[in-house]
DNA sequence: ACGCGTACTGCCCTTTAGTACAACTCCCTT
DNA sequence: AAGGGAGTTGTACTAAAGGGCAGTACGCGT
């Protein structure tokens, strides 16, 4: 299993190499690589993300090119790259000078198919995720399993004769529970109620 | 710095015990640990949350008890799970019976403050992020300036009549901004086009 | 001058959504 | 037995959504 790494910087290069204390495939940039898929198809791969191409970089994360299991370097690092990354499909996010200590925990974790991200962002991410699904439960609380349901298929996008038709009863039948659904969370139709349950 | 495993199973304590190569202490149940808080005032704390009391364990996640770190096992892991027990502050969550492998992985990492998270639920995360932080969607640069702005007022759940009173224009104009929307984006009516738009 | 894209609007039409009012059947609790 | 919630459905209505057809107007490049 081979260990890439993309930068232009030599001394990101000597940093890298003095941590993990092993052979590193280094190529200059992105396009230098893309040129040779095969080499990238599984294995780690570093990218100082500095000054390399995002969307060349987010297809990568993707796995375009193989099934590479990436790790983002930035000289500056920040939250919104992290999310930028990570949702791409990257197996971790970090300073590009972090300690060994750091860079041979990450390599350690990613080699075992986990992936790395910062103790602060991880906080932020749940608390991000836990909003959504905190706020989504309780409201569907007061809803009969049957509305439930008919929600199920809301989120869904279906027409009510749609709705009908998969729960083999009528359209007015439809109508009815929705009308029971919108009084019950406060909306006065469909579009609001998704709004509701997606904010 | 000791470690701890919540489980009534025999099996997951031994299974865990032969991967980890340490003195494990163990309880039966979280309620039997509750009694004595001070000995997950710090440490690691493995809980077995199959057949564990979910209020007890969210609080032993959010520290209730103490600083400990937390890893939560599942034998029929989901990502429903996941977010609960990561969200409420646990410092891993995985397949109960993981290779030993693995589980020395996930050690290692919480030991060092790390977060063990798998890479789907990960990339599930970030996406919820980017639903909030992202303000413009590559998906509307197709649109032109006007009909971004009508994306813009359907956001919000605006009915026609409410969008062509906001724009300064008739119902008719809002309506045909609509249908050239629906065309470019190929989706049939509004309801698709949020769920579109917000997916 | 001409074509083209964007914006805007009218009339008229069909379909969908939502509600008011009125029933009926089960099932569970008192 | 009586009441009540949940689920179901009907008729009839209003309002909203969506689109076809037709026309006007403005700016921009050839």
């Amino acid at each position: 299993m081979p260990t890439l790494l993309i930068t232009s910087s030599p001394s990101l290069q000597q940093h890298l190499q003095a941590a993990l204390d092993r052979e590193l495939e280094v190529y200059d940039s992105l396009s230098a690589l893309a040129e040779q898929p095969q080499r990238c198809a599984q294995g780690v791969v570093w990218v100082d993300a500095d000054n390399q191409d995002e969307a060349l970089l987010g297809r990568l994360c993707r796995g375009d090119f193989g099934h590479a299991r990436v790790i983002v370097l930035s000289s500056t690092p920040s939250d919104r790259q992290a999310v930028q990354w990570l949702g791409a499909g990257a197996a971790g996010f970090l300073n590009a000078f972090s300690q060994p200590e750091t860079l041979r925990q990450v390599s350690a974790v990613v080699a075992a198919d986990g992936i790395w991200v910062g103790v602060g962002l991880m906080q932020q991410l749940c608390a991000r995720f836990g909003q959504v699904a905190r706020t989504d439960s309780p409201l569907l609380e007061q809803l009969t399993e049957r509305e439930r349901e008919v929600v199920g298929h809301l989120r869904e996008g279906k027409s009510n004769k749609q709705i009908a038709r998969d729960m083999d009863i009528s359209e007015r039948t439809v109508k009815a529970h929705l009308t029971a659904i919108f009084g019950k969370l406060g909306v006065p139709d469909r579009v609001q109620l998704l709004l509701k349950l997606s904010s």
